[in-house]
DNA sequence: CTACGTGCAAATCGTTTGCACTACT
DNA sequence: AGTAGTGCAAACGATTTGCACGTAG
């Protein structure tokens, strides 16, 4: 459906609307951001931006990706790592995330029952319901099917955070 | 039902077991962390225990949280904040959290329909389940009665993280 | 007596920021 | 021209760690 050209487009143009300048670096840190359509942390954005123009600096590509996420085009996750995750907000819709602990592979998901339970929660706590985060950690099929266990580090990593 | 004493007991005697060595500084932490039965920051903690004794050093807190969540005594949890909070896990059961975004509040729950949905979606991917992570966000009863606001800030800190 | 625990200060990690310079508009 | 963006290196906040000394066992 919405293809790259048309998404940078859309993008540059909310950039402009908020006179935010279009460089070079924007150019190729948001085509990458957008063409890579899993989760990115920044060092892997800035490392994938580097095999194009080896003298983007880190900063730049952090001011880039916090600049995404306040214009509503990227969405910032925390998982059970140190650092930050991003994903494109424009090529999907609302999603949670179930985390493989043994790969490391991140799925996404809907359920519709579970949005309806958790609006049923707050609703009974006098909670007007804002936002949510739920991720659901465990062994994804190929892993269990190979016998794989879950490394301890992952296990710390996620009752670290 | 268990009394402070009791769980001191117990923790110190899981200690023992391991070999660790009881001192002054866990016996104060400890007991400050016990007795503090809600999410609390290992600066809050260190700045709790620095009342009783004021040579307790931050490295000391850190160190000793880390072996209650070693030991399993402690959950570590990361809300939208900058800083981890722990929760003693001997005075409660599995909950999850509703955290209101204007006054900070947090309020635990425990939603069975939720825990069966999670293991619906889980199956579903062929997922074997292990952890979740389930936080609801949005303004308590009393905020929203007195017609307050999400700040900004909060918004912030919880699209970046 | 001998590890293990402590306080301190320095190191770490991911991320942000001040600066002098560059380049959109 | 003028202001916003850049690269660099230094600053950041939360947490960890190396070290020399202290103390539980």
């Amino acid at each position: 459906m919405t293809d790259l050209a048309q998404i940078m487009q859309q993008v540059r143009d909310e950039a402009r609307r908020r006179g935010v300048r279009w460089t070079n670096q924007r150019q190729i840190i948001v085509e990458i951001f957008i063409a890579s359509n899993d989760h990115v942390t920044a060092e892997e954005l800035h490392h994938r931006v580097r095999s194009i123009d080896a003298s983007v600096s880190a900063a730049t590509v952090y001011r880039t990706i916090n600049l995404l996420v306040e214009i509503g085009v990227a969405h910032k996750r925390h998982f059970s790592s140190g650092s930050a995750s991003f994903e494109s907000a424009l090529t999907k819709n609302h999603h949670d995330h179930l985390v493989c602990m043994s790969c490391g592979v991140i799925t996404e998901f809907v359920h519709e029952p579970l949005e309806i339970q958790q609006n049923e929660v707050a609703q009974a706590h006098g909670f007007q319901l804002l936002h949510h985060r739920m991720e659901l950690y465990g062994m994804c099929r190929t892993c269990t099917a190979r016998g794989a266990t879950v490394p301890a580090s992952a296990w710390h990593a996620l009752t670290d955070r």
